[in-house]
DNA sequence: GCCATGATGTGTTATTTTTACACTATCTAC
DNA sequence: GTAGATAGTGTAAAAATAACACATCATGGC
């Protein structure tokens, strides 16, 4: 049904001229202005949220934007959203992944410009870093509303947040939304308010320690107005290892 | 544990300066040529392919691309992703999604080229197009060497190839990859071949028909040399009513 | 026409995973 | 020491998955 089969690493037999120089073929194309945006979410209070900053572009006037910057002269991206990061919170170990690129023509006021969007994991020992000046703020995810963002920033959230919730079910990421050491309670908070759900309690521990990553620290809350929970830290080796795949959650 | 929680649309107190023009301001960051590239799926002859196009760049002398082009000005990079796509197949009724945006600064010969990755799914029926020249070439996914492809295109097609096997357990995406009418055998051997595992018939079956949303049109295949089975066509508005979550296939 | 070949089509059972559900233990605050 | 709140625990039903074998039907060769 596929024609051309049996053509694979023939000579080019071709009436095209080669393309000798390069640069000047990459010279001759129309250029782009590229940011990195950074979707930072933080978990706290039982509520998911993001870092956001006060936009200075005047016709955006109070209104807040994701934490970006334009990527610099031949800066791989992944490394351009690292230093927004380092830029803002100091922190380079953090969670980090490429979400999706953004390009409708219209996206910035000043003209076209691209952004990849990135999605970081911070936890509350970054919080506690003085990251934050005036500038900076924590928003609550689920209350946000379009009108308090720049740009096409809520679209990138949504996007983000969507990411984030598909991606928690394959992938135990949100831990990088806790503290190294947490209990079970503040383990499943994490899940029920990033999925939004709710979820039975014994079979949501079952299943988690089935999985078997989770160490005993031998430690117990101590921050707490009741009894006290187990602290449990992340074994990321064992999950490694573990051929059992994480097969969501859906209690 | 997060500072500044309450200044959500608290008048600005800051002693940056506000950015009046914000044409000025995309004017001054550095641009960067954008190219899409399309990487085109073809299932036939239970193999999975991938469309390539010979290149025409010397230095890449014998090598194959993905077929791709530099995004127009202001055009969105999904347009320009359809747009490659209908130049090249004539095609613009077609699976496409974006997968990724690679930027390693030397990924191009001719200096900095940042390329969004696109993923296709074309069937045979397309294929029957006259779209192959001597230009093009369906190229056998499993066996391609990264020798014999041009720029960076081994890792993307790699990239969009793990998206696929990842894709098609959440979503019957690889119906797009079939014709209209297909027997289940058909099905099963696409299964197979991208999922690159076997799977027991009876159980294939069963799962299939429980998704219910497989039409049964009463035709039977007619170009095979045995017993023919009975073609099926994809309900799309039945799957999407379906709650039945697509579970994945691990048979 | 008959037979060999090869793919179609079909059910049941065991196993595993998921879901639903309630009580006691322990710590804090008062 | 008592009230309040969360920690911690097991079992049984239901659902999903996995393993497995044989009769049917069209083709192709004789």
């Amino acid at each position: 049904m596929f024609e051309n089969e049996t053509a694979l690493q023939q000579p080019v037999a071709s009436d095209r001229a080669l393309i000798k120089d390069v640069h000047e073929l990459v010279e001759s194309y129309p250029r782009v202005p590229i940011t990195v945006d950074c979707v930072i979410f933080g978990f706290d209070n039982n509520e998911l949220k993001v870092l956001l900053i006060r936009s200075d572009i005047e016709m955006y006037h109070g209104k807040w934007s994701l934490l970006g910057d334009f990527a610099h002269d031949h800066e791989e991206l992944d490394d351009a959203a690292y230093r927004v990061l380092r830029e803002r919170t100091g922190m380079d170990d953090v969670y980090l992944e490429q979400v999706r690129t953004f390009s409708k023509p219209n996206r910035h006021p000043g003209g076209r410009v691209l952004t990849v969007a990135y999605c970081s994991l911070l936890n509350s020992e970054h919080h506690d870093l003085k990251i934050l000046d005036n500038e900076l703020h924590w928003h609550v995810v689920k209350t946000l509303r379009s009108e308090d963002v720049a740009f096409d920033h809520k679209e990138i959230l949504d996007t983000c947040y969507a990411w984030l919730q598909k991606r928690m079910l394959e992938h135990p990421l949100g831990l990088n939304l806790l503290p190294e050491k947490f209990s079970l309670r503040e383990l499943q908070n994490l899940y029920e308010a990033i999925l939004d759900i709710k979820l039975d309690r014994r079979n949501f521990r079952k299943k988690f320690f089935s999985m078997d990553f989770l160490i005993d620290t031998g430690e117990y809350e101590d921050d707490v107005h009741h009894r006290p929970g187990k602290l449990y830290r992340f074994d990321f080796d064992k999950y490694k290892l573990n051929k059992k795949r994480w097969t969501g959650i859906e209690f």
